[in-house]
RNA sequence: GGACGAGUGGGUGAGCGGUUGAAACCACAUCCCUGCUAAGGAUGCGUAUGGGUAACUGUACCGAGAGUUCGAAUCUCUCCUCGUCCA
């Protein structure tokens, strides 16, 4: 959420932040006034409950001496028909200001290009060449059906489009990769954690996918839990609504889970294969840390995420995303593209976010700074995306008869 | 699924419808005393938000929500969680 308080004192300076993301600068002005009004409206409660409260004291005091409360209680009565009035107007206040607020993106960095979408980002490096092929590379579902990997059509019989089965060697590849991108990750640092895969609304709101993109998720029927879209979910909220103490920080995760997500809007896009499906795997990684120290967290966690990607031999690229393509919750973005040499051009592989305290602040995590209570910084990240890696290695380590080479680093996961 | 019981501040744990934001103990912090492998004493110590330069002060919060009442941690209802027993 952003800063309600800062949008007070410093409203031009956040509502241009924020137009530079598409928010409407009337909707600001809106936002502005109810939270003006809102405070208005508190001060009309906690006046006349201030006078009830202290009242209902001196009521007590007439009782104990035994007094004539009558026209006492005239009064009483009388204020507390003003005090459920004036409520009911804060109340409702509240409730537009929230579900405004709720609404409202982070504010990106100085440091995000501008731009409209995909298309503006712009490159920071590139890692590995990608190899040359003396022939035309096949794209990674035409390899996977001829190995026998990946059947596409059975997973839309188990449930519907978008979902697939994992046979042999593609399953296990699945699995060595996990165990691989967890061990990598938690020798940089990450604690491992295993987490649930439903979470309930608080959650998702504590990261930003509710209440606006609620059409995006799995609900449960006729329960308050959704089917996690990304394990940035549950690890995040993990320490919601606690005060951690500073030498606690920073707490660096890593966490494997599935990842549902209904595509909601994706029609037409990679329909064929294993991009994007409506459930995948992916390990993840997710830390809380002091707001100053965010950013030296930020680069450990991209070079790791690229690290597996160079220790598997897969060329990719480094990508700051421009304000156009970053998601809700980010302060700011980058994104690892994998080379895909059967599409001939490279792929999202992995995203990693600041936050900073956009979700801190939604999820009410905070460390103990000597007296002060603060909001934590929350960063996430794919390290990796398992799904979308096996398509990377099929394309990359194709040979010319359809075969497909076996990573060096993944051998001893295989027991080859 | 059914029957009971319980949910209080970092922890343990008192709380009669009013003087309880909440005893006590532990932990923690600062200070004092003392000097030795430790102990004693003093003070402070929840969160959020409003007002005030500040001292200070208003309001809300005792699992969540609603209700009764002039007044609720304490009574009622619903829900959630945990425990025990039954199916």
């Amino acid at each position: 959420m952003i800063d309600l308080k800062l949008l007070q004192k410093d409203f031009d300076a956040m509502r241009t932040k924020l137009m530079r993301k598409g928010v409407a600068g009337t909707l600001l002005d809106t936002l502005k006034a109810k939270n003006e009004e809102l405070k208005i409206a508190k001060q009309n409660f906690e006046k006349l409950q201030a006078l009830q409260n202290s009242m209902s004291k001196e009521f007590g005091a007439y009782k104990r001496e035994g007094k004539d409360i009558s026209e006492l209680k005239a009064k009483v009565d009388a204020n507390k028909i003003e005090i459920t009035k004036v409520l009911d107007i804060q109340r409702q206040k509240q409730e537009e200001l929230e579900s405004m607020a709720m609404a409202i993106p982070n504010l990106p960095d100085d440091s995000v290009p501008d731009g409209a979408d995909e298309n503006d980002n712009v490159e920071l490096k590139k890692v590995l060449t990608p190899k040359t092929f003396s022939y035309s590379p096949k794209e990674h579902w035409e390899l996977a059906e001829e190995n026998g990997w990946i059947d596409f059509e059975r997973g839309v019989k188990l449930a519907t489009s978008r979902f697939s089965v994992s046979f042999g060697m593609g399953a296990r590849l699945e699995r060595a990769l996990i165990n691989f991108m967890l061990d990598f990750n938690r020798e940089r640092g990450f604690e491992e954690v295993s987490v649930p895969a439903l979470v309930n609304r608080t959650a998702l709101e504590g990261t930003g996918q509710l209440p606006k993109f609620e059409d995006d998720l799995y609900k449960i029927d006729g329960q308050e839990l959704f089917l996690i879209p990304t394990a940035e979910v549950p690890v995040t909220n993990i320490y919601q609504d606690e005060i951690l103490s500073a030498d606690s920080l920073p707490k660096k995760m890593t966490a494997y889970t599935s990842c549902f997500r209904k595509e909601a809007g994706a029609a037409g896009r990679d329909t064929r294969g294993m991009i994007r499906q409506h459930q995948f795997h992916k390990v993840e990684l997710v830390v809380l840390s002091k707001p100053q120290e965010s950013e030296a967290i930020f680069d450990e966690m991209v070079l790791c995420a690229s690290d597996i990607l160079t220790a598997l031999e897969l060329p990719h690229r480094i990508v700051n995303l421009c304000t156009g393509d970053l998601g809700f919750s980010a302060a700011h973005t980058t994104d690892i593209e994998v080379w895909l040499p059967g599409q001939d051009q490279y792929r999202e592989i992995s995203s990693i976010s600041n936050t900073r305290e956009f979700q801190a602040r939604r999820a009410k995590i905070r460390y103990k700074d000597g007296k002060k209570n603060v909001f934590v910084n929350t960063l996430n990240g794919s390290s990796l995306a398992v799904g979308r890696t096996l398509v990377a290695i099929m394309e990359n380590y194709q040979n010319e008869d359809g075969s497909i080479d076996i990573p060096e680093v993944l051998k001893p996961y295989l027991n080859i």
